[in-house]
DNA sequence: TGACATAGTGTAGACGCGACACTAACTTTG
DNA sequence: CAAAGTTAGTGTCGCGTCTACACTATGTCA
């Protein structure tokens, strides 16, 4: 059997996060590369004594300070020519981060920077394309599991879980019909608690009751 | 960065087809090995100039001598400990045989054979999670695909179809909700011939009017 | 010609989904 | 303190889809 090593195996990880109504994602601008003045995804070379998960979620760990969010592997490409410096397959990873995680990582910095899905810069390798199936994946998701409740704080009000839905599918969504859907969700609970308004009438606010699972529906 | 190098990436392959009213998974039965005895699914190491669906292609060809059916990409296995030897990932994937397709492989051998996949024998490394995925995730796709009619021959009935669907789903259905779901696909088309009897009125025959293509439906 | 075996067909009730517009409650300002 | 502004919150009706369910049609074979 043929057995040519292989030059190497990484991870990378597609961030999503939600600001300013906008699902945005994280790169990482290159310097010193054939990429330099790219952006590219977090990632990066596989430890050999390290799972593929486990590493996915240190490099997301390394980049944001974030841990324990939601984080699905995605697709493994490995086309040969997708890497010029030499072979490297990549297992991609999606992760989501509610955007009360996120404290104390820089919103735009020189090197670290959250951008709209939908205005992305020039990428690296094929990296558009995994942020493109990662998009995809996720707004599928929408539809049949609870995933959008990743992106929710401990309380939030339907309001807030609307707009997630409407900014990750790009288009918006009836108000009844969405709080029918969603008000009859076994992991979701009405907390009681009413308050946090604006300058107008306050809203219910509701809680995950199991906020690591994600269910599937329908 | 960490930069160890790897031991090996390998690709493996769940070969399904259908026979007997049975669904079944090509496997490999080990020699000189830690695993030796047990079966393990067709697969081996990437060589550094092929992709990964390539490579899992040829593996397929290699084995079963068979070409051009469909493989899709499953899930990327790779826990340090997975395989005793040393650190191993495997990006695997899933073919789907048209049981006439199969004419000279061996159906059953010494070093190769078609188990069912609700009776396998003991499997080497995680390979028995690798299955049961790839079944999970063909088991989904017949709710909201197209992808049952890769089973399929040039022409057949409808009966044989629902057989499919049977076989797989491990459960039987309503003929006449069946026959109503799967009339009405745009990708489906009446022959107009009617024979290929047994001892009973012919059935009318069928064609996938674009072989190669999965639909999603709903 | 009758027994046998599979092919083939329709309907009625339950249910889910989408379209659609107004009232409720709070804040702010004049 | 009244009115305007702003978001929260609510129900119904029609349509299409899914399910459960049983009998007739057409061939073969003895």
């Amino acid at each position: 059997m043929t057995e040519r090593q292989l030059t190497g195996l990484a991870t990378d990880v597609v961030v999503f996060t939600i600001s300013e109504h906008r699902l945005r994602v994280l790169l990482v601008s290159r310097s010193r590369d054939p990429y330099a003045g790219c952006w590219s995804l977090p990632g990066g070379m596989v430890p050999i004594d390290e799972g593929l998960e486990e590493c996915a979620s240190r490099m997301l760990r390394e980049k944001t300070g974030v841990h324990g969010v939601y984080l699905e592997q995605l697709y493994s490409f490995g086309e040969p020519e997708r890497d010029p410096r030499g072979r490297v397959v990549s297992v991609s990873y999606y992760a989501l981060v509610p955007p009360g995680r996120l404290q104390g990582v820089a919103l735009n910095g020189d090197t670290l920077g959250w951008w709209p899905v939908d205005q992305l810069p020039e990428l690296a390798f094929d990296h558009d394309a995994i942020v493109r199936m990662a998009h995809q994946r996720l707004a599928a998701k929408l539809e049949y599991s609870t995933i959008a409740l990743q992106f929710m704080g401990e309380r939030f009000t339907l309001s807030e879980l609307q707009s997630v839905y409407e900014t990750i599918l790009g288009e918006p969504l009836d108000k009844r019909n969405f709080r029918k859907r969603v008000r009859n969700l076994p992991c979701i609970e009405d907390t009681g608690e009413r308050f946090r308004a604006g300058k107008h009438r306050p809203a219910r606010l509701f809680r995950v009751t199991r906020p690591h699972r994600v269910e599937i529906i329908k």
